[in-house]
DNA sequence: ATAATATGTTAGACGTCTCTAACAAACAGG
DNA sequence: CCTGTTTGTTAGAGACGTCTAACATATTAT
């Protein structure tokens, strides 16, 4: 079956690369090849060949020998993803306590596929679960609990 | 990149196929070519040469112009993708309540990313969730009033 | 300046998964 | 039966994303 489609009509391997060209920037300033090459474990052709077509669909500039670079539409489709990324790492982690690695390998691979209603319900979840001003809610402790003990604790 | 390893080592698409065998032996009793192709929405010959991939890996049972049966490698494998696939939807569609339609296509098209490791996690968080003799817990029920009116509701 | 190294690019191949067009087998009605 | 329709298969092409090998540019150090 055709690879599904994904918000913004980009594939889930183009959406790497925007992501990660977004994260780089962010922790670096600037992003080169090689370092997107190290930072996605793919070899420096491949970098090349996927900012050839990021930079012909206007979402990237970036010119020989140069620094890459997102453009605006770019960075919001980078924005996008890094939300969900976000939002599925935090359901992950710190409700069901996930390690941070495998939670972000995880959100990683997933966060492609999800609708924006997905999204959208994920955030206020996690809203409604984490953002509160009682902190960590005690069913959640509770199935802290659970989990440590594979009981529910005596108080949920 | 390379696409992600999958649990047993096969493909989204690979493994696509073997939940959708499974799913029309469930249902239909008989699996055929046919059946395949309108269900997963590609065309036959795509099917087959799918089948001959799944036949050589040991998968399914596939004679020419006979039926499709999933061997008991098959199964195990399909059950452990169904497994994925219902926990998904059960958090979406009655933790998150998003609707069964969207849920089921963004469970289908993350499913088969999710580590092992996530997967318990996730079957004991719904568990912990939904599971209980007291039915939907109230905390739960603040989380629909709280979509339903953008406020976090009385009592949670 | 120039040699050595690091970085970036091109060309071409491969694997996966899909498609269309054409063909083959099975089946069902007359 | 045998003819038409449904079903299944083969052959070949194309998109995508990766790789290696070879080459080009840029940078650094002497």
């Amino acid at each position: 079956m055709p690879v599904e489609r994904i918000a913004e009509q980009q594939s889930a391997s183009m959406e790497d690369y925007l992501e990660r060209i977004a994260m780089l920037a962010e922790e670096q300033g600037v992003v080169r090849v090689t370092a997107l090459s190290k930072s996605l474990g793919v070899k420096k052709p491949s970098v090349i060949s996927a900012l050839n077509k990021l930079s012909e669909r206007g979402l990237v500039n970036h010119e020989k020998y140069g620094c890459v670079e997102l453009t605006g539409e770019g960075e919001k489709i980078a924005g996008d993803i890094l939300r969900r990324h976000e939002v599925l790492g935090k359901l992950l982690i710190e409700i069901l306590r996930v390690s941070p690695d495998t939670a972000w390998k995880d959100a990683c691979d997933m966060e492609h596929y999800i609708s924006p209603i997905t999204v959208e319900r994920l955030v206020k979840f996690v809203e409604f679960v984490l953002n509160r001003p009682d902190g960590r809610p005690e069913w959640l402790k509770g199935f802290d609990r659970y989990l440590e003990q594979g009981n529910r604790g005596g108080d949920n």
